[in-house]
RNA sequence: GUGGUUAUAGCUCAGUUGGUUAGAGCGUCGGAUUGUGGUUCCGAAGGUCGCGGGUUCGAGCCCCGUUUUCCACCCCA
């Protein structure tokens, strides 16, 4: 009566080959953040269901995991309500937890609940997998790892600068080309403003945030559908045709945004960001890019897109300022800016480019290769010395065949073996074997220790 | 949520117009080789053809439903 396995739609396995890969990009994002004076955080895979609904959209909300109570749930619903079958309605009733959605929200949680300990600017980064009911397809999973790091009580430009240095940093050392797409929600409404329709700002910049997939023309006839004046879409034509450097888009904004406030403040923040940049000589492209809007309404200031450049591949890393994130908990006045890396898309990229390091720090050194009982007991205090030199060593752990004990070190990549038989114990020694030049010699402890330490 | 697509051995895939006992490569295990892996040779194990129904003398193949895979849209990392 066996059964066949599987898992969850749009859910991975990771073999461990994938988990020495996927280490190398946590470890590398990981080490960049804390190179910035950033700390760790971790919140529940589950939070109360009051917590998220409602903060991610309608559509949001449809996306979320409910969990089922425990117990029996249906105790407080009556026959009418089961019979009335609103799925809404009835969720309420019998699911009160979910997994979370992101990790902003749950971080805005945590500012809130915990701001007794917190000392702000508060600078937290945090990697966790979060979870959406979305259709799963290319470059997209039900269950995938948000690398997050956010400034919270600070409204300085430094934080954004910093946003900016981080992400050159970590794609450096991942050997990534990338492009940092940049823009400011101050701007966009702006030119909400400016061309007379303030109140249609969402509908517009959801539009314009297809123009490189989908053509000016299909833009045009979307923001059109929303109800939006022709004389206003041709307001906006040179807006989003503007071309140059970053210095002159900007002026040249500035000219189009005179009569705007919000609009000048952005174009004067973007122009301090893009200064900074060039003082601290990023090596990355920043690129100010009108036509970024990115969904989500919470960003107020400052955005961000990074794509890489070699790959075909949505954005592999999005953030942006935001004020006021923690106020829906009751704790206004809180300004944050964060980025976002999206672990699982970047790690497609290296896959896709091949860009892993060679050897892997995971991997077993040396595996011991023995036949039988006696000598197994002999080899134990050599692999306690070994581990007390830092080299990752294991033991046949059974008097199998040495050809099943060689093939199992081959498979596992492994470097080394050490073979043990009578004449090798009697020696006081073992006889070591490279794998990879097959060259072979009886060693004391000392030397093998030397001679893997010279690898 | 909408549209398309896929499912056959542990994995990757063949399988003719519906016709006897469903095949290959890789992997696994055993042997050639009792203390030497990767290469080679020989052999073996391994299948309710995703699941449920239907058509038919007969279904891996046709029809319906369902689940799953992948892709596009919506949305997004």
């Amino acid at each position: 009566m066996s059964q066949k396995p599987s898992i969850p739609k749009g859910t991975r396995d990771f073999t461990p080959q994938e988990m020495a890969n996927r280490n190398y990009i946590f470890n590398t994002i990981k080490s960049v953040f804390q190179l910035y004076g950033f700390q760790q955080i971790e919140t529940p895979a589950m939070e109360n269901l009051s917590t998220l609904m409602g903060k991610y959209g309608e559509e949001g909300d449809k996306l979320l995991f409910k969990i089922l109570n425990s117990g029996d749930f249906l105790t407080n619903v009556n026959d009418a309500e089961l019979l009335e079958r609103n799925s809404i309605k009835l969720t309420n009733k019998i699911a009160e937890k979910g997994l979370r959605y992101d990790l902003t929200v749950p971080f805005a949680r945590f500012v809130v609940q915990n701001r007794d300990k917190i000392s702000f600017p508060f600078k937290r980064y945090q990697i966790q997998p979060v979870w959406r009911a979305d259709r799963p397809q290319k470059g997209r999973y039900r269950e995938f790892y948000q690398c997050d790091v956010d400034v919270v009580g600070s409204d300085s430009l430094l934080n954004e600068l910093e946003l900016i240095q981080i992400v050159d940093e970590v794609y450096r050392r991942l050997k990534i080309n990338v492009v940092i797409k940049i823009n400011n929600r101050k701007i966009l409404s702006g030119i909400a403003e400016i061309i007379g329709e303030a109140e249609k700002i969402t509908d517009i910049t959801v539009a314009i945030d297809k123009l490189d997939k989908i053509g000016l023309e299909k833009v045009n006839e979307e923001i059109a559908s929303k109800g939006i004046s022709q004389d206003a879409i041709d307001k906006l034509q040179p807006i989003l045709q503007l071309s140059g450097t970053n210095a002159e888009k900007l002026n040249r904004l500035k000219s189009v945004l005179a009569g705007s406030e919000t609009g000048l403040n952005g174009v004067e923040e973007m122009g301090t960001i893009f200064t900074l940049c060039e003082t601290m000589q990023i090596q990355t492209k920043v690129e100010l890019d009108l036509t970024l809007a990115r969904g989500l309404n919470y960003y107020t200031g400052a955005i961000f897109e990074v794509k890489a450049m070699d790959v075909e591949i949505g954005s592999i890393t999005g953030g942006g300022r935001y004020d006021n994130l923690t106020g829906v908990f009751g704790m206004p006045g809180v300004s944050g800016v964060g980025i976002s890396f999206g672990a699982d898309r970047i790690y497609d990229v290296l896959n896709q480019l091949n860009l892993y390091p060679e050897t892997s720090e995971e991997q077993t050194q040396v595996l011991f290769v023995s036949f039988g009982e006696n000598e197994l007991m002999y080899c134990l205090p050599w692999l306690k010395t070994f581990r007390e030199n830092s080299i990752n060593c294991e033991i046949y752990p059974e008097p199998a065949k040495m050809k099943k004990q060689l093939s199992y070190a081959d498979n596992k990549n492994i470097p080394f073996v050490a073979i043990v038989g009578e004449n090798e114990m009697n020696a006081n020694k073992v006889m070591l074997k490279n794998m990879k030049t097959g060259v072979q010699q009886l060693c004391s402890p000392e030397e093998v220790i030397r001679e893997i330490g010279l690898k």
